[in-house]
DNA sequence: AAGTTGGTAAACAATT
DNA sequence: CAATTGTTTACCAACT
């Protein structure tokens, strides 16, 4: 049976997709008004943000793409029950009990678009105690899109600068993630005219609509004490936590303690991103499976980027204002956090849907240099590179690297000398530079933290339940999300999806086996699906990534000359 | 607290 | 000769 057959793919690829925490993609590229998962990840990195204003923000791009998907969602519905019923009665193959069973699927599709728009309004009115989403009364109700249009990355990065820098001398209470009072500088920061949000919404009638004013500051923070968007009727309302907490001390407490800015809080915010990306692929593969049911499937690679309607504007990451540029957001400094091991980030995924995005934002990718490297020889057709060629992958893929050409080459050529997973092979005309595999798992231990119960989940619940719906009922549960999907989300309509996956999962499957003895707790079954032939040795797991599959379409950023030197390119450092 | 890892800088040798 | 390629050491910061 397809449906069968689907449904393993779909299985391994959700558990696949949490085991690997991969922060999703598509939902930039679909609803490009909202801030993409990388620039969240940013931010998170940065780690300029309170865990409150990660937690508003995140709120924020939730509210956001819901409010996009759910005009459309709505629509979609109606046309796409339709049709399949009556596709199915002129089929008349099907049998009554599966065309009950689409509209039962149906009705749970409703059921969770019910939930998610609950949950939105929950989120716009959060936002609009915080203070980040301003209704004017006396402004004329704008489209959505004038809202979506605020929300620039540059703009955002500018605000939440303003909000971490702009009152030095009380640092500790916006910018600290040991202190958790979001004081009222930072309300009345970003609810100026310039930064507020302008919402499609009549206007409240409850006063909140009013801008706070630093004269006001006191009463405001009394205000904000009672409002905090976490805090209500003596409970935390930190998102599945609700924590008894008697009064607002031992709420910050409590809030300080149990969700700081640290691995679980970004996880949840990893989750969350994810969930609402799933969401979405969904939506849109009900409707472009309606469209085409009969017709061949789309093909895979195109899925993640098949814009929602015809009308959807290209991503702004590559439109003039809205790129992230280097006067924006370029990174001060060498950094030296490392990304990709920590957030397990698929290189060969996030590269494959960022393309656009790295190739024209000057942001430096999450990944290791070595990681890096790793990926740029794996897509030679030879799996070989010279090191000028693995040069010219990284100032054709990146912006980031095209400049300061001297910095980053010496550490792509000490990489290469001082990790043995490079393996430099004697050419007949010079040297290339290959990867050991072997060797480059064997230096990525990996780590899934804390989350044996979501292993635990997962392994007992997919068996029986909607993967996905399982899946994210164990991943939400782990990270303390509350579950706003708990209609069954499975419909045969997604077949086409599966084919997706395909590519992704013959990577993994291809790729690995373990020594098979691995019981550790912190470990996921898809992890031990990936080491296939590494039996030598008891080797770390895996990183996850696979071989890549994935391919990256080859279409060149229009304004990279490959020619050009990039080396001496001027570099607008400027003045602090 | 110590060890590991990754990024940057730099010295230097070998090769082209 | 210069430029490129490759190796190595040192230091720092983040992370475990």
């Amino acid at each position: 049976m397809q449906t069968i057959n689907f449904w393993t793919f779909f299985e391994i690829f959700v558990l696949l997709s949490f085991c690997m925490h991969h922060v999703p993609v598509s939902v930039a590229m679909m609803t490009p008004q909202v801030i993409t998962p990388q620039q969240m990840q940013q931010i998170l990195q940065q780690q300029v943000l309170t865990p409150q204003q990660l937690q508003v923000l995140l709120q924020q791009q939730q509210a956001l793409m819901l409010q996009q998907q759910l005009q459309e969602f709505y629509k979609k519905q109606q046309e796409q029950l339709q049709l399949q019923l009556l596709q199915q009665q002129h089929a008349g193959k099907q049998p009554k009990e599966q065309q009950q069973q689409v509209a039962t699927q149906q009705l749970a599709f409703q059921q969770q678009l019910l939930q998610m728009q609950q949950l939105q309004q929950q989120h716009l009115l959060t936002l609009q105690r915080q203070g980040l989403l301003s209704i004017q009364p006396g402004q004329p109700a704008l489209p959505l899109q004038s809202l979506a249009q605020g929300m620039i990355p540059t703009e955002l990065q500018q605000l939440w600068k303003e909000v971490t820098g702009s009152h030095t001398a009380d640092d500790a209470g916006c910018n600290n993630h040991s202190t958790l009072d979001l004081s009222t500088t930072c309300v009345s920061s970003v609810a100026t005219p310039k930064t507020s949000l302008l919402l499609n919404h009549q206007p409240s009638t409850n006063g909140q609509t009013s801008l706070l004013t630093p004269k006001r500051e006191s009463a405001a923070h009394e205000d904000y004490m009672q409002n905090h968007p976490l805090y209500g009727h003596g409970v935390c309302k930190w998102p599945g936590c609700e924590a008894v907490c008697e009064d607002f001390p031992s709420f910050l407490k409590h809030l300080n303690n149990e969700h700081a800015l640290d691995d679980r809080s970004t996880a949840q915010c990893r989750v969350q991103m994810q969930v609402v990306q799933q969401l979405e692929l969904q939506l849109n593969l009900v409707s472009s499976a309606t469209l085409s049911k009969t017709a061949s499937e789309p093909s895979p690679q195109s899925l993640p980027h098949t814009p929602t309607t015809p009308t959807t504007p290209l991503t702004p990451l590559t439109q003039g204002p809205s790129v992230i540029t280097t006067t924006s957001i370029h990174n001060v400094g060498p950094i030296r956090r490392r990304y990709s091991d920590k957030y397990n980030v698929p290189i060969s995924s996030d590269i494959a849907q960022n393309q656009e995005f790295y190739k024209n934002a000057e942001v430096r990718p999450p990944f290791t240099y070595a990681s890096l490297i790793r990926q740029a020889i794996l897509e030679s057709p030879e799996k070989q590179l010279t090191l000028n060629e693995i040069y010219n992958w990284f100032t054709r893929m990146f912006a980031y690297f095209r400049r300061n050409a001297a910095t980053w080459k010496n550490a792509v050529r000490h990489n290469l000398s001082l990790h043995k997973c490079f393996v430099r092979v004697e050419n007949v005309k010079g040297a290339v530079w290959t990867v050991d595999e072997i060797e480059f798992q064997k230096r990525r231990p990996q780590k899934i933290s804390g989350s044996p119960s979501l292993i635990k989940n997962i392994q007992t619940s997919h068996a029986y339940c909607s993967p996905l719906n399982a899946a994210l009922q164990a991943s939400m549960a782990e990270n303390s999300i509350p579950l706003y999907t708990t209609a069954s989300m499975g419909n045969p309509a997604l077949t086409s999806l599966a084919s997706a996956m395909r590519e992704e999962l013959n990577g993994v499957i291809e790729h690995g086996n373990s020594n098979g003895s691995d019981s550790s707790p912190g470990r996921s079954p898809m992890q031990a699906m990936h080491h296939v032939h590494v039996k030598e040795e008891p080797l770390d797991p895996d990183e996850n990534e696979g071989p890549l599959s994935l391919v990256t379409t080859a279409n060149h950023s229009p304004d990279f000359d490959p020619d050009r030197d990039y080396e001496d390119e001027p570099v607008n450092e400027d003045m602090e």
